[in-house]
RNA sequence: GGGCACAUAGCUCAGAGGUAGAGCACUACGUUGACAUCGUAGUGGUCGUAGGUUCGAUCCCUGCUGUGCCCACCA
């Protein structure tokens, strides 16, 4: 028997889902759930909890429904972010800067990955996320390693991967290239200062404005719209740089724009993309002046060499200042580009490169979402999706540090490259091109970005490019579930790797889910404080609860709002259904493997399983098509407003031997413990068919619950054999239902104590009153205090839907207000009754609304019209009542 | 500058071309042997705004306003 009280802890830690999951159906269709690897950098976040739980739902719904389910699970070495970590915690230690070598950085940092990943496994595990955990992969294991080599190889190969000389995103705390996704744009405040340019023979001058004085070192022209004729006279001369009073040339160029700053513009190639451009137009030097901690080098004067780029900038403007060749200084908002990891301004920066011809790369991925092979759940994150591919650049994949994958490239002593997946072919490219043996080659520094191997995920993870089976089945039958925030980085790029490396889309479905916020709407963010862990979430209300609560607001394509008090929604029902549980055992419910719904009698178990298959049916449907709100919420409604409010009630004169009588049997011709058997067997089936459809949501309390009740396997139920005739059932449930709520509201309004015994005549002639009252004169006594009678002499009249119940009364009552509100449902009725009709007479709506609209109408204004009809006559013998 | 999404009850959100829904909150009553993490009955909305399409629009289309987000540019 169940304890009276539910606490998820008590059992939760019990259940291990790893056997499930890693336990397979050979022959069935098959599955893939591609779990986005977490980042060994940290701590599971709320939104992962989200993520992982819609996909636990897929997965259990999938095994449930009988597919051979593959939910693969993994974790990220996430580059960058895992070695500024580990690399800040080894300085703190006392480490000095200089002295961390590659071996014992890389050291370290598998240390830290061996034990994040447990933890992460853990919290996985505690979140009761049913991957299979015996196929755990990383994305730098050794096969990672093999796969990454061979795809860079083969791209390298093909000419879609290059080494190349250009200006990139350079960031000067990482000291490392990083792609233009890891750049983000933010607007601060800054300043534009007017500079004097003197012309070479002093005799006049150009303003130039600009936000980085510092870089005027930089400077090899100052460029002049071609149409500006301010600045004609100056094309052709040479203007000295201020401080340095090198000469440069003033040019024409069609990138300066009269409009802005002064239209005179200094062009400084080696850190502006678009000086870069012009640079290379008019064929200017290029003069670096910053080394790779974005500090002053040997190109600038010496007092300046060594200092750091904002410093030397207030250096700058103070001697411009002093030589008087500072016009103005402007306060301005720009946007400037800041490093997502590092958070300091970066640098755009020339330097050798690994690229990926992306472009290239995203034809078959853009042509693989237009042709409908991979569909993104709201469609509308396809739009974005294009818009990403359709204007991609070179993707930068070659990063300054050492965590990662270490690029296959080798050099010779003179620079030749050589390309290969491992040293030795290396060497035998070597051998090939020198024709020689002893040349030593060195390998490059450098490591990929970490999304060129997240990109390979799902077919890495089914062991690529080893051929085997699970690679023939799961590639492309996989779900991807993730945030909007990276289609980018990771769905785009796992479609351009698959479609090239397999030639096939790797998944059919892109499921975007939305961003947990606070309860307020904010991102959660650790400055702000309001992050939500949901490991304390389940140590509060439990695994099932945070599950049921995530996918109950999972609406898709909307931001989650998330906080303690809505999640008491989700345990409060889990309460509910704990004692749902509980009532059935103590009511001696047992599962039934053998129970037929087809053998029921009684129309309250006939109506329940009616009642049941629906909704159940409603919830599989919500599943299929990704609906875990709907699924949540029908169950829900089914278990609370249907089982528990009505049901439950209903049959309690019957289970409870000692309000049961012999007419609530007789007039179904059953032995009293024949039907109790039956309503006995019917409760427990339908508590088990909720359980079941529930599982996926809320597996720990689904396997403990239908334990309790003797049903230990967890099938997804099924309805095809139920041949039941529902029609009377329905219909005198519905009335029966109709009498309780009416007779309690009755009472409620007119402050009659909720107990106090009534009489009531049934006037109708929808069912056979006579065998009603006889089936549910107990029932309704029990759940409204008021028996059956055949007159009263005086009474409340209620109309019901086709009937009319009147409710005794022995004393008169003020019934004015109730006269009142009648007068208001009958206003209300015709309204809706003249609306109907006044469609109805309308030549254009009969000839063009559908048929079965017209036979609503028709249908609608006859009936309003009885009910008018009733509650009149009910309002007038109220009144004569007074 | 280009694009996407959203706007429904006090709050959080579902919803459908044809009679507006839930949970929370609120009001009143209630501890009857599953459950006070509960029960019963209520209150509460011209579905952001202006047009258009339609027999009919809260739903489809367009403009507007507001909110959030993405991309691009900035001397």
């Amino acid at each position: 028997m169940l304890d009276k009280i539910f606490d998820a802890k008590s059992f939760e830690g019990n259940f291990s889902f790893d056997m499930e999951a890693s336990t397979r159906i050979p022959n069935a269709e098959p599955f893939m759930v591609l779990l986005p690897p977490p980042n060994i950098t940290g701590n599971l976040h709320i939104g992962h909890a989200l993520c992982f739980t819609l996909q636990d739902i897929v997965a259990r719904y999938k095994r449930l429904k009988g597919f051979d389910v593959l939910f693969q699970p993994g974790v990220d070495h996430a580059g960058i972010v895992t070695q500024l970590l580990v690399e800040k915690q080894i300085y703190a230690s006392g480490v000095e800067k200089g002295s961390l070598t590659r071996e014992k950085l890389l050291k370290e940092i598998w240390f830290w990955k061996e034990n994040s990943s447990g933890v992460i496994i853990n919290q996985l595990r505690k979140l009761g996320i049913s991957c299979d955990f015996s196929r755990q992969r990383f994305t730098l294991d050794e096969k990672s390693k093999k796969a990454v080599s061979k795809i860079f190889v083969s791209l390298y190969r093909n000419g879609l991967l290059y080494r190349g000389h250009r200006m990139v995103n350079w960031d000067p705390l990482i000291e490392s290239a990083i792609s233009d996704l890891e750049v983000v744009e933010r607007e601060v405040d800054g300043h534009l200062w007017h500079i004097k340019y003197e012309l070479e023979n002093g005799e006049d001058y150009i303003v130039v404005a600009t936000s980085r004085p510092e870089t005027i070192f930089g400077d090899v022209a100052v460029a002049v719209n071609p149409k500006d004729s301010r600045y004609k006279k100056f094309v052709g001369k040479k203007v000295r740089i201020p401080l340095i009073d090198r000469l440069v040339p003033v040019i024409e160029d069609k990138y300066a724009d009269p409009e802005k700053g002064t239209g005179a513009v200094k062009i400084t190639p080696a850190h502006d993309f678009n000086d870069y451009e012009v640079g290379l137009r008019n064929k200017l030097p290029i003069i670096d002046i910053f080394n790779e901690k974005a500090e002053l080098n040997k190109e600038v004067p010496e007092m300046f060499q060594g200092m750091g780029r904002f410093e030397a900038r207030n250096k700058v403007v103070d001697l411009l200042e002093k030589k008087e060749l500072l016009v103005k200084v402007e306060d301005i908002k720009q946007t400037l580009p800041f490093g997502d990891r590092s958070g300091v301004i970066l640098e755009p920066r020339i330097t050798h490169q690994w690229f990926v011809n992306a472009e290239k790369l995203a034809r078959p991925a853009i042509k693989a979402v237009k042709d409908g092979k991979i569909k993104f759940i709201p469609k509308h994150w396809e739009n974005l999706y294009f818009e990403w591919l359709e204007n991609i650049r070179p993707w930068c994949v070659s990063r300054q540090i050492w965590w990662g994958h270490r690029i296959p490239a080798w050099y010779g002593p003179d620079g030749q490259v050589f390309v290969a997946e491992s040293e030795s072919d290396a060497n035998k490219q070597a051998l090939n091109f020198y024709g020689k043996h002893d040349v030593k080659l060195v390998q490059d520094e450098d490591v990929l970005d970490t999304w060129f191997s997240s990109g390979m995920w799902p077919f890495i993870t089914l062991d690529w490019p080893e051929d085997n089976e699970d690679l023939r089945k799961f590639y492309s039958n996989m779900i991807v579930v993730t945030g909007f925030d990276i289609i980018f980085f990771w769905v785009s790029r796992m479609i351009m790797m698959g479609m090239y490396a397999m030639k096939e889309v790797p998944f059919k479905e892109v499921y975007i889910h939305g961003l947990v916020r606070d309860k307020h709407g904010n991102k959660m963010s650790k400055s702000k404080g309001n992050v939500i862990d949901p490991l304390i979430l389940c140590d509060k209300y439990g695994a099932d609860a945070v599950r049921y609560t995530l996918a109950y607001m999972s609406s898709p394509g909307r931001d989650l709002k998330m906080s303690d008090r809505i999640v008491e929604t989700g345990r409060n029902f889990l309460t509910k259904l704990w004692n749902v549980v509980r009532f059935a055992q103590m009511n001696g419910c047992v599962y039934n493997n053998g129970f037929d719904p087809n053998e029921v009698s009684h129309p309250l178990n006939k109506w329940i399983i009616f009642e049941t298959r629906n909704t159940i049916n409603a919830v599989e449907e919500a599943y299929k098509s990704y609906r875990f709100d709907d699924a949540a919420r029908l169950i829900y409604q089914g278990i609370w407003n249907t089982l528990c409010d009505w049901y439950m009630e209903f049959v309690k004169p019957i289970l409870q031997q000692s309000a049961l009588t012999d007419d609530t049997a007789e007039g179904y011709n059953l032995d009293q413990t024949l039907l109790k058997k039956d309503v006995r067997d019917t409760m427990a089936w339908v508590i088990v068919q909720f359980i079941r459809v529930l599982y996926p949501i809320a597996p720990f309390i689904s396997k403990k619950l239908s334990g309790e009740l003797g049903a230990t396997e967890v099938v997804w139920p099924e309805f095809d054999n139920i041949q039941l005739d529902f029609t009377d059932s329905i219909r005198q449930v519905e009335l029966l239902k109709e009498i309780i709520s009416s007779v309690r509201s009755i009472k409620q309004s007119f402050r009659m104590p909720a107990n106090e015994e009534l009489n009531v005549v049934l006037e109708g002639n929808s069912v056979e009153t006579a065998d009603f009252i006889e089936i549910y004169g107990k029932i309704v006594h029990k759940m409204a205090n008021v028996s059956f009678v055949d007159s009263v002499a005086m009474s409340i009249p209620v109309v019901l839907n086709g009937a009319i119940l009147r409710i005794g009364i022995d004393r008169k009552i003020d019934v004015q207000e109730k006269i009142a509100d009648f007068r208001k449902e009958v206003a209300n009725c015709s309204k809706m009754r003249d609306a109907a009709l006044f469609r109805l007479n309308n030549e254009d709506f009969r000839n063009k609304a559908t048929e079965d609209v017209v036979t609503e109408h028709n249908k609608r204004v006859e009936v309003l019209s009885e009910k008018i009809s009733k509650i009149e006559y009910i309002i007038h013998s109220l009144e004569a009542m007074q």
